[in-house]
DNA sequence: AATTAATAGTTGATTTTGTAACTAACAAGG
DNA sequence: CCTTGTTAGTTACAAAATCAACTATTAATT
């Protein structure tokens, strides 16, 4: 099965990067899934309650680019395993903010070892170096600031 | 919204080529939709065959990693709007030989030029060095070897 | 040859996503 | 107040993905 065309599939980069995106999202949805039966958005969810404690729907949404209606569904089913409560605003009552209970704290810190394991795992196949312009370049693609200050400069 | 935690989400490297790869092909899809009305899939199956001629619906799913089942969806669509035509293999009867009628490959050719101009865009966000590095990183993260050095059987 | 296992591809049921419309709460101008 | 517009979040319905079961054919075993 040779190339008729000198065009290549796998040079080309929303390709690539759909593949090597799905294929760390796939080892790494073992984790949350079989673990604690939870979506990729719901794990998200979690991930972004565990680091900035306090967030509401729409914060969440903005900083992860995800949705609305994926945000909400993703609550409504962390909710109702308690890892997540909800309070109203009481300044502005049709925003809830959301934390999360001890067992998604637990649930947090134990997927939160995962995820740094694996991603020393992926970053091992690398020198500190590429993997260093490996996540700046992401970033650059994915529309994110890189992280403010002092994280940036270090090689 | 300070952050309470000092793992980043957004130097996760699942999280970052995900959201990079989400980015791009949302971009991307704008091509092969509007003006084809087509999805991922069939857009994936498009190029492989226009790249590699003729092939069954088993090597195109082993070569781009998509399950039978989307496939078989998307050659039927495919077929329906005449951009492929299928032909029983002789020598065995299960499996069907796949290629572009002209339609598809007009297309394919229109898409690929679109395609290329997309990844040009993309690449200039960086240096050509680096360009080369993402994509030799990518290609590892996505489990696919190298070309040029051993992919072609030339002598 | 007959039986069983394996393979290519399709189909159907269930789950998840995507899109649009919706409710409830706030805000601003008249 | 009372429209009109906006925003936070939910819900309903359609589209797509996932998983299992299925058909047709070939290969392997006895």
């Amino acid at each position: 099965m040779t190339e008729k065309d000198d065009f290549s599939l796998q040079d080309f980069l929303p390709f690539l990067l759909n593949r090597a995106a799905e294929d760390s999202s796939l080892e790494f949805q073992a984790h949350y899934k079989n673990r604690y039966g939870m979506l990729r958005n719901e794990w998200r969810v979690l991930f972004h309650l565990g680091i900035f404690g306090q967030m509401t729907a729409k914060e969440i949404g903005e900083r992860a680019k995800i949705h609305k209606t994926k945000i909400s569904r993703a609550v409504a089913k962390l909710a109702e395993r308690r890892f997540v409560s909800r309070s109203r605003d009481e300044k502005d009552r049709r925003s809830e903010h959301l934390r999360l209970t001890p067992a998604g704290e637990a649930a947090y810190r134990d997927l939160r070892s995962q995820a740094q394991s694996y991603d020393t795992q992926i970053a091992e196949r690398f020198t500190p170096e590429e993997v260093a312009m490996l996540r700046r370049m992401l970033r650059q693609l994915a529309g994110i600031d890189a992280p403010a200050s002092g994280d940036l400069d270090q090689g």
